[in-house]
DNA sequence: TAAGCCCTTAATGTTGACATTTTCAGTCTT
DNA sequence: AAGACTGAAAATGTCAACATTAAGGGCTTA
C-alpha cells in the first residue's frame, strides 16, 4: 500500500526550498555568509540536514563553498549574469529544437493555454508585463517538451534558479510585455509545424534579446563607472 | 601565512573522489544500490561526510537519490546517453563560440601543445586511438577559454562525468583515431582566425559525430531487439 | 499455491557532542 | 605607529547514537 509519489517531505528538502527561496528573493544578501551555526539555531534544526541543504544549493549555482571557510550566497555581477544568459542561450535553444521533435499533441495543447493565459492577462492589465510566474511555467513546458533528462536538469536545476533571483532583485528585468508574448506565439507556432530549426532560431533570437536589455540598461546606469564588470549588478 | 589555495583534502571531498572516479570505472556498478552503512563501514568513515559526497555526486548526475530509499548509481540507457550527447553538442559548441572570442594568444599556444601531443602519441604508435586523458584535456583546455563560469560549471561538473563513464566502461566508444585529430585541428584554426561562427560549427559536427557513431554501433549490436531504448548500454 | 498481513531487521533521517581549523582581538616588539 | 605573535572564541569538519521509516521473511488464510 504505497504507490503515492511520497510527498512526504524531508526535513532536509525542506530547508533547501526555503533557503532557496531566500537567497531567490533577496531575503539573504548576495555575496552574505551563510553560517551553519547561526542558521540551525534560527530554524530551530541541527546542523546535518542545513549542510546538506546548502551542499544542494551550490549543485544549484546559487551558493559557493569554500572548505573550511564555510559557503557564501552568490554575488550577480554583470558578466555573471550574461554568462548565465549564454548558457541559456545554448541549452533552451536545443531544448525546443529538441521539444519539436518530441512534443505529443497534448503538450503542445497545453502550451496553447499558458500564452491563452498570458494574452488575457495583458488584456485585462492593459499592457503591463507578464507575470514571472507565468513566464516561468511557459518556458519549463518547452523545456520538459524537450525529453531530455539531462538538458532539462541543466536548465531547471543550475540555470533557472539564476535567473529567477536575477529577475526578482531587479525590478526592470522583468519580462517585457508585449513583444514577449509575440515571440512565444512565433517559437509554438514553430513546433506546431515541427519545425525545429526554426524553433531553435526563435528562442535563441528570444532569450538574445533578453540578454541585449540586460546589457543596454547596465550600460545606461553605469555610463561613467569604470572596471563596469566586476560591479555587483544592484 | 597561508595564501596556498589549500591543498587541505576535507575528507567529504576525498570520498567524492573516491566514489566518483568508482563509478566511472564500473568499479560500482550501474543501477547499483549505494548503501550508506556499509560504504561508511567498508571506507571506515562515518556516515556524515559519506553522505555529504553522495549530494555532490547527486548534483554530477552520476547518483540518483530517492527520499527514504536511498542512492543508486545512475544507469546508461542508451537514449540516456544520446540526451547527454545533445547536451554536450548544445553547451560544447557555444563554448567554443565563445572561446574564439576570449582566449588569449598564450591559452591558443596551449592547445597547440596539446594537439601536438596527440599527433605525436598517433606517430608513435602508428594510428591507435587517441589516450582518453590527452582528449579530455583538450576539450577542458577549450571549455576553459570560453571563459564562462556557468557554461564551464555545466559541462565539467556535470556532462564529463557521465561521458567519462560512458567511454571507460564501454571499450568501443573511445575517441577514433586520425579523424578526431583533424577535426581537433579545425576548431583550433577556426580560434586562431578568431571566427566564432566556424568554431561552433566545427564542434557541433565533431560531437554529432562521436553521437553518430555510438547510435550506430548500438543499432549494430542490437539489431533484432525490440524496446532498444530501454535497455542498458552494455 | 498465491496473496496478504505482521513482525523483525536494517536502512535512512536527524540530533547533539567532540575535534580541528580559522578568525580576530589584544599584546608585544621594532 | 605598523607589523607580527599569541591565545581565546567561534566556526566548520567529523563522529556516534537515537528516531523513524522502508524492506524482507515467515506466517496465516483463502
Amino acid at each position: 500500500m504505497n504507490q503515492a509519489p511520497n510527498l512526504v517531505n524531508t526535513l532536509s528538502s525542506e530547508l533547501t526550498d526555503t533557503l532557496r527561496d531566500a537567497i531567490i528573493t533577496g531575503e539573504i544578501a548576495q555575496g552574505s555568509k551563510l553560517s551553519e551555526t547561526k542558521l540551525a539555531k534560527q530554524m530551530d534544526v541541527s546542523r546535518g540536514p542545513l549542510r546538506e541543504a546548502i551542499r544542494r544549493l551550490e549543485g544549484m549555482n546559487l551558493i559557493h563553498h569554500i572548505p573550511q571557510q564555510g559557503a557564501r550566497v552568490v554575488k550577480l555581477h554583470m558578466n555573471f549574469v550574461l554568462q548565465i544568459y549564454e548558457a541559456r542561450e545554448a541549452l533552451e535553444s536545443k531544448a525546443v529544437a529538441l521539444a519539436a521533435v518530441n512534443m505529443s499533441s497534448q503538450d503542445i495543447d497545453e502550451l496553447h493555454r499558458l500564452i491563452d493565459a498570458q494574452a488575457k492577462h495583458l488584456k485585462e492589465t492593459s499592457g503591463a508585463s507578464i507575470p514571472a510566474e507565468s513566464d516561468y511555467a511557459f518556458h519549463q513546458a518547452l523545456i520538459q517538451g524537450s525529453k531530455n533528462d539531462v538538458i532539462e536538469h541543466a536548465l531547471l536545476q543550475e540555470i533557472y534558479g539564476l535567473i529567477k533571483m536575477f529577475r526578482y532583485q531587479n525590478e526592470a528585468a522583468r519580462t517585457s510585455s508585449t513583444n514577449s508574448l509575440i515571440e512565444h506565439r512565433q517559437i509554438v507556432y514553430a513546433i506546431e509545424q515541427r519545425d525545429a530549426v526554426l524553433a531553435e532560431t526563435t528562442m535563441r533570437r528570444h532569450i538574445v534579446h533578453a540578454r541585449d536589455r540586460i546589457e543596454q540598461r547596465f550600460h545606461r546606469e553605469h555610463i561613467s563607472s569604470a572596471a563596469k564588470e566586476n560591479k555587483p549588478f544592484n
